[in-house]
Order: structure tokens, then C-alpha cells, then sequence
DNA sequence: GTGGTCTAGACCACG
DNA sequence: GTGGTCTAGACCACT
């Protein structure tokens, strides 16, 4: 899978790399099993510091997307445990802010759900494609 | 309006202050017209030094949420001009890595529709009682 | 002459009042020998403080705008030595930043002589009205 | 480029480096792609806080005349897309009270326009070394 | 070593 | 008394 990291965005990169996984997971592009490429490789791919990409690591490994194998490196992990308590918790603090901001420009709630919905299946589109 | 932050947070305090009061805001606990307190008083109350409520006001300055009156100091603007585009795009971008997250964790997009539904509403009934 | 000051403005009100004022006297609103309102006047007229037409009054005189009579009050003044070396100079000191920003954007030199053109013509336009 | 600050001057130091930057853009000094010195060199340099350096560069950025970078820090711009109708109703609001004055001075159209070419021609000259 | 954040204290311009 | 500007010094996140 492609990393396309933006340098001038105000998104720290090692958490871009993190997103992009992420959504390579959630699009099926990055399949149960398969291996990331090794730090040094993508740091070298990438033209990036090594504690970059090995910060984006171990956020993955702590949120369980991947698994770290002695042999095989970086493991994407697709089965997990979904702490629902926290999840959601968390999930209420990260979108009501946003929210909150397009609520006060007058977007609608509908139109709101529509844009969700657009994003989710997005998701579930592509990942029919990695079964 | 009660402004409390929190000093543990990894959330820059100036965010936590644009956040509370934009959902300030949107819950209607703000009206049109209605004046902020001094960047030194709000500082004082808070307990937190003037430049970094100064740094959230011109967040909110820029943003449209608030006006510089040079008498009446900083007031509440509710009529935003909503540039569409800008904002879509920009929704969007901050949505994708959160959705995604959670659907790696298996939410499903009913309960994320549902979640998002209960935010949104959670303002617009505060807001009725603004009214 | 209306005088109409905009709070939300960065630029400070009094000097918003003697660029108006100034304005008033290019285009022939303001004639010779004409009085403008007392200080007390004013500041009531436009809901401002005392001071701030004070020191507005206190710019134009120095500029030479106006001239100050025990009985008359502040009374417009249209026949001014030209400076002409430091008119010149803090011409330039004013201008130059101002033209590289536009150089930057791309403005060509003639789009620009045009709309510097523009706002001349609607000086001595209005200015003839006033014969 | 060399950057010198008027400590006496009443424009503030961090618009004088604002302004010095632009000009060294549009007289070609400041080449596409090029670093500007850290925050904290330049304000070592010039013999300033690092808070003032922080200021221009942030008001160069909203700006667009450079563009921050993860890895190499304030990059120059000269890409600027021009968002007309906004950079024409700004420019006349700057220029009509300039323009007032010196016309109630006496200054004829002809001497006004020959002095911003001048201005503008000594930006595209130096432009032209610059290639 | 970089920029980002926060604090503290000072002076001035503005109203 | 207000916000705007500037300084100084500190800690942290990022690369």
C-alpha cells in the first residue's frame, strides 16, 4: 500500500502514517497476516526519521492494529477487541467538538448523516473487495 | 457561561477554551450580541495566563464565531457565512481517521449514525431552549 | 458630511475619522473655510469618547487639514503647503509594501495604475461637483 | 537576505519583517523553494524574541508567501493563487486614503501614477536578476 | 535543534 | 481598563 505523508500539513506525520493504516485497514488494502514493511524500509521509502515511523508503530501496536513479530515485523491484526465503554466515550469527545463547529455554520442534520454515512461506506465498499 | 478546562488533557488549553465555547454556542448557552469576558478577566478566572485565552479568541475571530468590537470587546457572531466547499472538505478530512478507527473496531454504521444523531441533538434541543 | 466608523475594524477609530474627514475634503464635501462639528458634538453624534475625536482633530490640524479658531472650532483648511520632499518619501515608505504584496499575487503593473487611476478620477471628480 | 528592524519606528518589528519578506519575494531575493532561518536564528540575529519572529512568519503563512514545512521550516511561496475580487477591495481600502491625502496636498495624477511605476518597476527589474 | 505551547511581566495605544 | 506588542524563559512534541 501507497504512504503519502503531507510535509506541511499540521498533522503530525507519525500520526498520518498512523490514519493511513488505519484506513488501508479499514479498506481491506492491508489484509489480516500481512506484514508492514520494516522501519528502516519505510522511513527510507518515505524520506522520514526513523522515530517517526517507529512512534506510528507503536501507536498501531497499542491500539491493536498490528502485532509485533520477532520474524516478521510489523503483523496487521484485523481481530479485535472492541472495548465498547471507551470507544464510545472516546468517540463522543473527538465528534462533538466537531460537530459543535458545522451545527454553528448551519449544516443540517441530515446533510451531517449523509456525509457520515458517505465516509463509512467508503469503508465497507472497498473492504468487500479484500474478501 | 462556565468555562472549566482541564490542565491534564493533551488538548492545548487555547483549543479547550475555542471548543467550549463554540459548543457554547451551539447549544445557544451564547446569544448574538452577547459580549465574552476580558481576555484578563476569563484568564484570571480560569486561573491561566491572558495570552493563551488571547490565542483562543483569535481562533474564534478567525473562525467567524466571534467579532472584535473595539468597545464591547469580543461578541458572539452566529451569522456565519458557511463557505459549503471549505467546510465539507474539511469535515470530512477530520471524520475519516475517527470513522475508520471505529470501524476497524466494529462498529456498526447504524450505531455511528445513531451516536452522531444524539450529539447533533443534544444541540439543536439546547438550542430550542435558547430560544 | 456623514461620518460613518466601523468598530469591528483594526484600524483604530480616530484614525478612521481623519481618513474620513480627509476623504470629505478630496472630494469637495468639505469645503474651505467650512466648520466641522465641536468635539462634544461628534462624539455624542457617533457614540465615542471624547478623546478619540480629540486626537483625531489633533492629526488633521497637524497635517494641516484643518486650523483651530477660538470661535469657529475646527474649520477645513484646503490651501496646504506641499511638503514636497517628505510627502515623497513617506509616499514611498507607504506604498512600497503595500505594491509588493500585489507584485507577489501577480497584479499586473497596468491593473494596478488603473485602479490607482480609479480612485484619483473619484477624488477630482466629486471634486469639480464641489466648485 | 539581510533583514533590518527600525527599533524606533511605531510600525511593529513583526510587520516590518512581514513587509521586508515580501519585498525580498517580489524584488527575487527569496527564491521559490527556499528556507527562511529558524524562528529562533533569526531572532538571534536580528537581536529580537523569537515570539516577534514567530508572529511575521505566522502572518507570512496566512498569507500564503510561505508555507511550513515538517522537515525543512518556513519555505517560500511564489505560487500565490490570487483570490481577485478580495485582493482588489483590500487594495482600494488601503490606497483611498493614501491617495486622499496627497491629492488634498496637490499632487497631480500624472506624478502619483509616475511614482507607483517607479515602485512597481524597481520589484520587476530586480525580478528579472533574479532569473 | 525545530516549532508549539504556556507562563509571567512589562509598556503602549486605544477608548 | 482594554487589547496589542514585546520580552524572557520554560517545557514539550516532533523530526
Amino acid at each position: 500500500m501507497l504512504l503519502a505523508v503531507d510535509f506541511q500539513s499540521d498533522v503530525p506525520i507519525y500520526i498520518q502514517l498512523k490514519q493511513q493504516i488505519i484506513e488501508g485497514i479499514a479498506r481491506g488494502r492491508l489484509a489480516e497476516g500481512e506484514s508492514l514493511p520494516s522501519v528502516r524500509q519505510l522511513a527510507q521509502d518515505i524520506g522520514i526519521n526513523l522515530h517517526t515511523v517507529n512512534k506510528a508503530y507503536s501507536l498501531l501496536k497499542e491500539g491493536g492494529f498490528i502485532i509485533m513479530d520477532r520474524r516478521k515485523g510489523a503483523v496487521i491484526n484485523t481481530r479485535q477487541a472492541m472495548a465498547a465503554g471507551d470507544c464510545r466515550e472516546k468517540l463522543r469527545d473527538e465528534l462533538a467538538p466537531i460537530i459543535a463547529e458545522v451545527f454553528c455554520k448551519g449544516m443540517k442534520e441530515e446533510e451531517l448523516i449523509q456525509e457520515i454515512a458517505r465516509i463509512y461506506k467508503s469503508f465497507s465498499e472497498d473492504g468487500k473487495h479484500g474478501l
